[in-house]
DNA sequence: TTAGTTGCAAATATTTTGCAACCGC
DNA sequence: GCGGTTGCAAAATATTTGCAACTAA
């Protein structure tokens, strides 16, 4: 099994590229971000203050605008709340968020062509990356109605 | 070319049969929304203030949320901030967002169709009219690369 | 050294809630 | 009149910003 990671080569070549500095905060924020899959600045926040209590809320939130702006995460709108991080290792995928249950499934971007060749017939590109469907998974659509 | 707007009937007797009251409020909210076409709490606030200017904020979130458990409006989120509240008049639709010019585009329920047998296939009931997909409209994509 | 970063506090922005007055039915 | 609604103020959330101290390079 291949690990998912982001190789430290990658995102510290990255930063150093547009100008930014490498900061422990920064190193912290990524990994929580990996690590709890799918999490909301203040999950982020949560998490890394385990590690390294003083780090601030506007760090969290500057840091994930550096970290996206970079690349290295992403984020989706899982709930009508809070965005919702991820990090961009392995596939593009996109999320369908059920109603019932709350259950978040990542689905791989490739299961989107048909969809993707219809927006792209109305000359639309669109950022799967971002994409979030909100409905109801088999499970809950049977039990209520 | 047909009058859009909801008729006076159905919503009236949407809100009775639920116990919930006819108000003038409620009556210029359903409106605004109605006009505006999309349009956050905020937007649909300033424009009934235009009316009657004592409305309150408190007013247009709670009213907002009742409408749309009657189904006379729906709300998906446009922007990462606010979310925008339209009306059920018309076809089921859902939104393509542009990041170059922030153009809204609404393409109807049924062009997403092998999309949701994509995902129907997965055991998963989409619930178009709150989707919204963000990418690049044509003019933007060719601009800017 | 020096310009990018951080922590902290305060400012914004958004949405929610308690409650007394109000009013549709 | 009863009970759902509203306006208002305050509270709860969420996110942003100014700034002095700090630190990676």
């Amino acid at each position: 099994m291949p690990d998912h990671r982001h190789e430290p080569a990658d995102w510290r070549t990255a930063l150093r590229e547009k100008g930014y500095r490498l900061t422990p905060q920064r190193e912290l924020i990524l990994s929580a971000v990996d690590e709890l899959g799918h999490a909301t600045p203040d999950e982020v926040l949560a998490r890394v203050q385990q590690t390294v209590s003083t780090i601030n809320a506007s760090t969290v939130y500057r840091t994930l605008e550096v970290l996206e702006e970079l690349g290295l995460v992403r984020h989706a709108h899982l709930s009508d709340r809070a965005p919702t991080y991820h990090s961009t290792r392995g596939h593009v995928h996109f999320h369908l968020v059920c109603r019932g249950c709350g259950d978040v499934i990542s689905v791989d971007a490739e299961k989107a062509e048909p969809f993707v060749a219809v927006l792209g017939g109305l000359g639309f590109t669109p950022d799967l990356g971002h994409l979030t469907v909100f409905g109801r998974c088999a499970r809950c659509e049977g039990a209520h109605p």
